[in-house]
DNA sequence: GCCTGAACCTCTATTCGCTTTAGCTTATAC
DNA sequence: GTATAAGCTAAAGCGAATAGAGGTTCAGGC
């Protein structure tokens, strides 16, 4: 039997975490001992490596749910959590063009100051009028 | 005097969107009329379209506050605000990293698995079992 | 002066994936 | 027996908005 301390050091996750997952229902349960602490097996381990795995390559809690409960069922095609990696992959190269057109502009306003006054900042003046940009950045942040 | 459907329409930003910025502080305080509507100037849809660019270019509303301060002051030195932008490019760099290693592995597992029942499914694999990664992926999510 | 409909208002709740805080209780080792 | 590490719950907070409910004001036409 482990304790929550226990699974939280096997797999890198913050207790807090752990109880969170609990409590949206991704973690099953724990059993609790007399004094209501939470005793795991083997198997609730590998479910938290599982998940904390995917999260690091950027699954969303939902689809991670939708993995685990594929994972459950040996007999069924894989071809459903094919599917959700696939859209993951999708996302993640959207990301990366944003993110690297944006390098590009911040690259070129940084390099391109001349660090003298506020008045003239090229950093300042991009802030100011997107004219000045050569890419789009349709969509926001991120 | 604009209303706050014009600058919605004209930077793009939800009306919403802006009330919010007043909230935190990042918008003045708009003028009212008799009825309790905003009313804006030219320098106000300056300074929001300001922060939605910035916005687009992944700043943190944080670092707008910073930067819109400084600004308003044309006199003071602009090293500040190029080494704002030069930690972005830096946070942008980084995320970009960790998505390419990201993208590498999910295109491997997914161009790795034949199709065919859970129980074989690499995707599955992958994830249950990070030593099947060629990275590391330190840090979680994005 | 009135009607209509679009645009506006406030306030509250929700999203995502946790993290933090406050105030306790239990387990373990000496 | 007691120190202290580790555990517990419940609630709030984060960033950056978005969405909805339910009510008010504005501009134009008649
Ligand atoms: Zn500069
Ligand atoms: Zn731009
Ligand atoms: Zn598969
Ligand atoms: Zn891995």
């Amino acid at each position: 039997m482990l304790t929550i301390g226990t699974l939280s050091r096997k797999t890198g996750t913050k207790v807090q975490t752990i109880r969170y997952y609990e409590q949206i229902g991704l973690m099953n349960e724990a059993g609790r001992t007399a004094g209501g602490q939470r005793r795991y097996f083997e198997k609730d381990l590998d479910r938290l490596a599982f998940i904390r795995h995917s999260r690091q390559l950027g699954f969303s809690l939902d689809s991670i749910r939708e993995l685990l409960e594929l994972s459950d069922n040996p007999s069924r095609s894989c071809a459903e959590a094919d599917s959700i990696a696939r859209r993951q992959l999708r996302q993640v190269e959207q990301r990366l063009k944003r993110l690297q057109a944006l390098k590009k502009e911040l690259k070129r306003m940084v390099a391109e100051c001349e660090g003298d006054s506020v008045a003239e900042c090229k950093v300042l003046e991009v802030l100011r009028d997107h004219s000045e940009c050569l890419t789009d950045h349709d969509g926001i942040g991120a």
